[in-house]
RNA sequence: GCCUGGGUAGUUCAGUGGUAGAACGCCUUCUUGGUAAGAAGGAGGCCGAGAGUUCAAUUCUCUCCCCAGGCUCCA
């Protein structure tokens, strides 16, 4: 019942979106037309050869109800492949979709064909006909006129491929009754009060700032602390798990980004090298001279991690070798992909390089994954995809590596994501050219996904480098690699973490955990022997001795999101005892201060 | 990088072809306070940068930079 509820939605979308193409021909007479699917919460369709922005939404939307009112039916009519060439003669990319149908290369959503077919599929609706496997509703009257609304428009490339024309995209959003789509924009609004970017502001947790650099972070105190507990704690659990660190430089020369393959292939993501050939006085006064040295900002640390293994000869007894760092990247993303903390161009991976033999590799792949979801849990998210990333079959040649490695370890991947109990979708041809993996993926508050947790196989880097160790048998035999990290990064960790809490963190987590607020200036003493106290028991404390009322500095404890907010008068100050308040529950009541200090302190422990 | 829309005080935003305003924040003074804003006063803006049109540009035009939402790419 609910899935015939789900395809019925979908289908009054799908067709929502015949709608607003008819809508946009009747304004735009020479409109050509790319596609136009049912998404997630709506519809969009891709419009060429016209300019189309904002302000003309209104306008489309009431062309597109006047159409709804006319309760246009939808036909479908199978045509032959001649017909339909003849039908789109001025319909450059349904021309292209036609030819392929014909191929049997075509396989998207709405003209879900996988064979060659002689037909083609077309719906008519009114006096417009579109390409179009469906299905549709019957008629228009099965639309609720007051349950969508166009979106936004937006730029997409023909076909994803930005070697091809850019399109102008409308969106809409489309529900069942209006009911739900005013709860969906409620939920927009909502959501905008989590963006990482205004409550990086609103907290003082993080600053980007252009005289510095696009997409190069800073953090002041409570962010900086915030990194810090993150910081620790994955040290801690690294070291219990049996990993050991290891450090390496920013930049490396260019030979090592050459043996690396970095050089050649991620050049477009590189910052161009440093060449060292003459001072920088030397330079500022334009004398040139012969490039000596070059170097490049790494883009990242495995490279290093490759060459601390090759620096001597390795026999399996030191094998699984683990060896994490928190380091810093540097990678020049295109200016329109930088956003907030999720895409930028310095960025801290908590990264770690496991090496190992072949019969080790299911077990490092199995405690790895149960290390990921073990972490993933306890900054609390319970909502995040997992994606199997393999090889494409029919194009198996750009790919590092050999079939057997490859083989072995997407059905390794495979194996102990199930034993682990991981829900992972599979994708094929989403492997990086260097090895198969499994992408962890966490929503913001949008619901667009992260790329967070990641563990991947590496058959480039051993190739390249020559790793070796020496097996039972003394014979030489090459290691297997595995990148994996945790949070992805601390940039972009940061950001879904605090759009998942709202900035509100668990208070194990939160920079400033409590605050101590006097009533008044007799009992700013006890006050900050309170806050010395609980600062000597590890407490993260603030006393706010600044003469304003109480209420005041509770509204500002509250928007500031600090987990606890003390408050101590007369009454306290006798007792040796202090008022609770708890961050979005209110007063606890008085409790003597050491059982606060017990409780906040259970707290902390158990990652609450 | 590409498409659309933006950029006015630290922040959120008004406003205008004759070089600007509010609220909050900040500073000072008064207030010594009991669970989400005590009061008064003050400072703070080459209205994103550059060029053009104009007697005159924050306002109109163009270029660039940055931001937002997408696309592409990615941790």
């Amino acid at each position: 019942m609910k899935n015939n509820q789900n395809n019925k939605i979908e289908t009054v979308r799908h067709s929502l979106s015949h709608i607003m193409a008819m809508a946009v021909k009747n304004l735009y007479p020479n409109v050509k037309f790319g596609i136009g699917p049912a998404i997630e919460n709506g519809f969009y369709y891709d419009f060429g050869n016209v300019k189309i922005s904002q302000e003309d939404l209104p306008k489309i939307e009431k062309e597109m109800r006047g159409l709804i009112k006319q309760n246009i039916g939808f036909v479908k009519k199978t045509i032959d492949k001649t017909q339909a060439e003849k039908l789109f003669t001025e319909q450059p990319y349904k021309l292209e979709l036609i030819e392929e149908i014909g191929e049997g290369k075509r396989k998207t959503v709405e003209v879900g064909l996988q064979q060659p077919r002689q037909t083609i599929a077309t719906y008519q609706s009114g006096d417009f006909v579109d390409l179009c496997a469906g299905p549709h509703i019957g008629s228009t009257k099965e639309i609720n006129p007051l349950s969508f609304k166009l979106a936004k428009v937006a730029g997409a490339y023909w076909r994803g491929d930005e070697k091809n024309p850019m399109l102008t995209r409308i969106y809409g959003l489309a529900f069942a009754t209006g009911k739900e789509l005013a709860d969906y924009l409620k939920i927009l609004e909502e959501a905008e009060k989590r963006d990482h970017r205004k409550l990086g502001r609103e907290l003082d947790l993080f600053l980007i700032d252009p005289v510095v650099g696009m997409g190069l972070v800073m953090w002041p105190p409570k962010g900086a602390m915030l990194w810090r507990i993150m910081e620790d704690y994955w040290y801690k659990e690294h070291l219990k798990n049996g990993y050991e660190l290891v450090r390496s430089p920013h930049i490396g020369s260019r030979a090592l980004w050459e043996t690396s393959g970095h050089w050649g292939f991620y050049n477009e993501s590189m910052y161009p090298p440093l060449e060292v050939g003459q001072t920088l006085k030397e330079a500022q006064e334009g004398k040139k001279s012969k490039i000596k040295e070059e170097y490049l900002l790494k883009p990242m640390n495995c490279p290093f991690h490759v060459v601390l293994f090759n620096s001597k000869p390795r026999s399996y007894r030191d094998l699984p070798m683990r060896w994490a760092e928190c380091g810093t990247v540097y990678r020049y993303e295109k200016s329109g992909e930088l956003s907030g903390l999720t895409r930028v161009r310095g960025f801290t991976q908590d990264d770690a390089h496991i090496i190992c033999a072949k019969e080790q590799v299911e077990d490092e792949l199995k405690r790895t994954a149960k290390f990921i979801l073990a972490t993933l849990k306890t900054f609390g998210f319970k909502d995040f995809n997992v994606y199997l990333s393999l090889r494409d079959p029919k194009n198996k040649t750009k790919y590092a590596g050999n079939d057997k490695g490859w083989e072995f370890t997407q059905r390794t991947l495979e194996k102990i994501a199930k034993e682990v109990g991981i829900n992972y979708k599979k994708e094929e041809g989403e492997a990086a050219f260097y090895g198969p993996k499994l992408d962890f993926k966490i929503k913001d508050c949008l619901g667009r996904e992260w790329q967070c947790s990641t563990l991947q196989f590496d058959f480039n880097l051993p190739e390249r480098f020559n790793m070796e160790f020496i097996n039972e048998k003394g014979k030489k035999e090459m290691p297997f690699m595995l990148h994996r990290v945790l949070f992805g990064c601390f940039e972009r960790f940061i950001a879904v973490l605090i759009e998942h809490c709202a900035g509100a963190f668990p208070v194990w987590l939160a920079p400033v955990q409590v605050w101590v607020v006097p009533v008044g200036s007799g009992h700013r003493q006890y006050a900050k022997e309170t806050g010395k106290m609980l600062q000597n028991e590890g407490v993260r404390v603030e006393v706010k001795t600044d003469a304003q009322t109480v209420g005041k500095k509770i509204r500002e404890g509250e928007m500031q999101k600090i987990p606890y907010l003390l408050v101590v008068g007369d009454k306290e100050v006798k007792a040796k005892s202090v008022a609770v308040r708890q961050r979005g529950r209110g007063d606890l009541g008085t409790m003597k201060l050491q059982k606060f200090v017990d409780k906040i302190k259970k707290e902390i422990e158990g990652k609450k």
